[in-house]
DNA sequence: TTCAGTATTTAACATAGGATAAGTTTTGTC
DNA sequence: GACAAAACTTATCCTATGTTAAATACTGAA
């Protein structure tokens, strides 16, 4: 995926803000198991995903928790950092070897402030991330964790060979061995 | 609390944009239990909350999912119709006599397209939702349900009087049977 | 002040999913 | 292609929370 796809995904801009974007952008490549944002950080960019998959974790002490999957086209930032300016709570585990924009937090600000229609994008970014994480949350109440592990392979139905087991059992809520039960099941 | 005071807790903008914003809202005001905006609707307005407080809900067959409460200074929105136009999820409904600033959704969206600090102000309000709901579903992975309840009632020492139980209940992901449960171990 | 409708608690029983531990299978590296 | 490490499954037992139903307490309207 080119940075004018991923971008036009989130929100259409016009021509010359995209090319700003761009412009502003830096391809980067990390083999899988890379950590790419660090919690207790303040992480300084955000990336897009041209092409790879990843994971976002709270380190914990018992057990992490998994609670973000990214593909192609989607963004990867550590919420404190970005919102806040404060150090992130999550680690980034690129899960495949992973080709990825990169744009400087403190950059993006910058043109924030300078140009409406990126104020919009990043807007519009926010807006539909939230959107997503709210209705997946209804989805957690609402549903059983078989359920919850089927709405996700249908959603997802690639992920589940591209991440290990254990990652999606974090992600759902349940353990690793309750996932292994649910799949026997089907 | 005044709109102005408001606004400024989402991001601080210049007056003249402020202005702008307190021109376009009306206060309004509705009586506890009233159904402010509902599920399978397009819904026209956001609201802030001068006085009062709210919840949002999932209506289902089953059981309704109490998934948000907004006090004082907070921003009432029906997520579907505001980030993409379409019949929103949930049910706002008033668990006090409420005293509110309406905003058209559609006035708001123009704004954003002539005002960068309106435009900024729109991206923030999404921003720090998104991370408080991503900080809480991480919370919700990590805690038991005892521990929810009481992180709840450290953060809104006020709700557990302002809202009945049973919402809750919901809120945290459990029964209500389960939360007496929980207040009486304690 | 009483009554009806809500909200909350309590009790008894059922079950989904957790914990632990022991296999088995897959993967990556030399 | 052999080995170690990681991923995944299976089995057993256990616990937190769900379900149902009944008892009690609270609230608001007449």
């Amino acid at each position: 995926m080119t940075i004018e796809e991923i971008l036009d995904q989130v929100y259409e801009m016009p021509v010359r803000s995209k090319d700003i974007l761009k412009n502003n952008s830096k391809e980067v490549s990390f083999p899988k198991g890379h950590i790419l944002l660090r919690a207790e950080r303040l992480e300084k960019s955000i990336y897009m995903i041209r092409k790879g998959v990843v994971r976002a974790f709270a380190p914990q002490e018992e057990r992490d928790i998994t609670f973000w999957f990214g593909e192609e086209g989607e963004t990867i930032l550590s919420m404190r950092s970005y919102v806040e300016h404060k150090k992130s709570y999550e680690h980034i585990e690129l899960l495949a070897d992973c080709d990825l924009y990169e744009l400087k937090i403190e950059k993006l600000q910058e043109l924030y402030q300078q140009d409406i229609h990126i104020a919009n994008w990043g807007r519009k970014l926010a807006e539909k991330e939230l959107l997503k994480i709210e209705s997946r949350m209804i989805a957690a109440e609402l549903l059983s964790a078989k359920e919850r592990y089927e709405a996700l392979l249908s959603q997802f139905p690639s992920l589940v060979q591209r991440v290990p087991l254990k990652y999606i059992a974090s992600y759902l809520g349940i353990t690793q061995v309750s996932l292994s039960r649910i799949r026997k099941m089907k």
